[in-house]
DNA sequence: CGGAGGGTTGAGATTCATCAACGCGTGTGG
DNA sequence: CCACACGCGTTGATGAATCTCAACCCTCCG
């Protein structure tokens, strides 16, 4: 049971397990199991149910719609700490996304069965699935906002101002999690309009060397910072950052 | 307290309140008050903290984000009975959401430290938030794609499509609920998009005839219909609609 | 009667997707 | 060890679709 945890080795306690109590931990875990799937591997499709919920412990995972046509268009991607399905459990009904590995992954499955019983037997667990839930829809709210009214060299701004808070925001150069072909659907422009947008950047301080994003200067990122975004940031109004001065 | 309920006429109770006990209830409005608004009153704005839950008793408020150069993206449109802010409250940070009303209207204002507080004691009330967030988090999932890859055609025959379900489906002609301008920003298009779009539907069997759409059949939202969206459809499988039988 | 707001229609400009070709790095098999 | 194919990314030319700007109609209301 709970050496499944141990099997996973996180660099933070996953959002899903904390806090919790041993004892709740312990339940969750009892039913749930490890399991390696290859790259490109389809966990669920669209209108399948949700009998698990998936917490990546290695690799990574993107879910997905597609219509008729064939056409993709991406709703999340994930690394390892993150999960998917919490929700769809809640929304009755099947499955309204894809989820596949994009990278050879290791998932840990827990049954929808548990995690329903563990939401009325403990608040705490059912107050993460809330903040995770709510998380998930404010970045869907970004993407929606992004979509609607931002052009794509802003759409890539704000992903690798977001990308670079996670990532501490101590560093002037920082990994793309992704291929650029992943990141470019889920932004909803296409490859060929991502690379172009990537070499407008570079006037703006912003150069991209392969997988790696090199700034100018701490400050290159601040151009499109968001009100709320801005209360994330670890910088906020400090004196380089034009953003914040107006806010 | 409980005399607040009675002030509001709901057709059917809110999600929020879907099986809560009398006394779950009673904390819940306990420090609730009732409120009216005029049309176009900003409640929030991006950057403001959530401090009450709101229940629309009467009108109708919509909630969106605006960008520097001040063009708007709507993320939702609701009516008497829905509620918002319950996800911003779990989310942590200031609100990503400007909330106002589009028509006058009357409020249920739920303090954020009573919603906060019932969900530790009462799972019933968790499991609502829940479930109300994740409905959201469904529909931005479909905004989210309809914006990546539909035509206009297509994103307003959904809007179509979900709005005649929710109707009860029994009729052939239905009301738009809102202003075909506030309509067209949150599928993301000009309201001259919009309209030259509806003309393209005649030919589909939809005419919109000011306020009121007027279809040809029962099925002819079918066409624009997902395999996770037909769950809901009453006519599911049968016969008539082509869309349901191909899956 | 006149003004304001919502909605429609038309013409033009812009932007992004599409299609096609090519460079480059990697892995594989001869 | 080399040749080749493959996947990813880039670049260029083209076209289609939607946004923008502008004018107009209609209804409602003072």
């Amino acid at each position: 049971m709970i050496d499944l945890l141990s099997q996973m080795r996180f660099a933070t306690k996953p959002q899903l397990f904390q806090a919790l109590s041993e004892e709740s931990l312990g339940v969750l875990l009892g039913h749930s199991f490890l399991q390696d799937v290859p790259a490109n591997k389809l966990l669920l499709q669209q209108g399948d149910t949700a009998s698990h919920l998936y917490l990546i412990a290695e690799g990574s995972l993107r879910t997905f719609r597609v219509d008729k046509e064939g056409r993709e268009a991406t709703i999340r991607m994930l690394q390892a700490g993150n999960t998917c399905m919490e929700a769809v459990m809640f929304m009755g009904g099947p499955s309204p996304i894809n989820v596949q590995a994009v990278t050879p992954s290791r998932i840990l499955f827990i049954p929808e069965k548990a995690v329903k019983a563990q939401v009325l037997a403990d608040s705490q667990f059912a107050t993460n699935l809330l903040r995770i839930v709510a998380h998930h829809y404010k970045n869907a709210m970004h993407q929606i906002d992004a979509m609607n009214i931002k052009s794509p060299v802003q759409r890539i701004g704000y992903y690798f101002l977001t990308r670079h808070i996670e990532a501490g925001h101590d560093h002037l150069d920082f990994e793309l999690p992704f291929q650029k072909q992943q990141i470019s659907n889920y932004l909803g422009i296409t490859p060929e309009t991502f690379s172009r947008a990537l070499k407008q950047m570079k006037d703006l301080g912003i150069d991209v060397d392969n997988q790696t994003i090199k700034l100018r200067d701490a400050f290159s990122l601040c151009h499109f910072c968001d009100p709320d975004t801005a209360a994330m940031c670890p910088k906020q109004g400090s004196a380089g950052c034009t953003a914040c001065k107006n806010s």
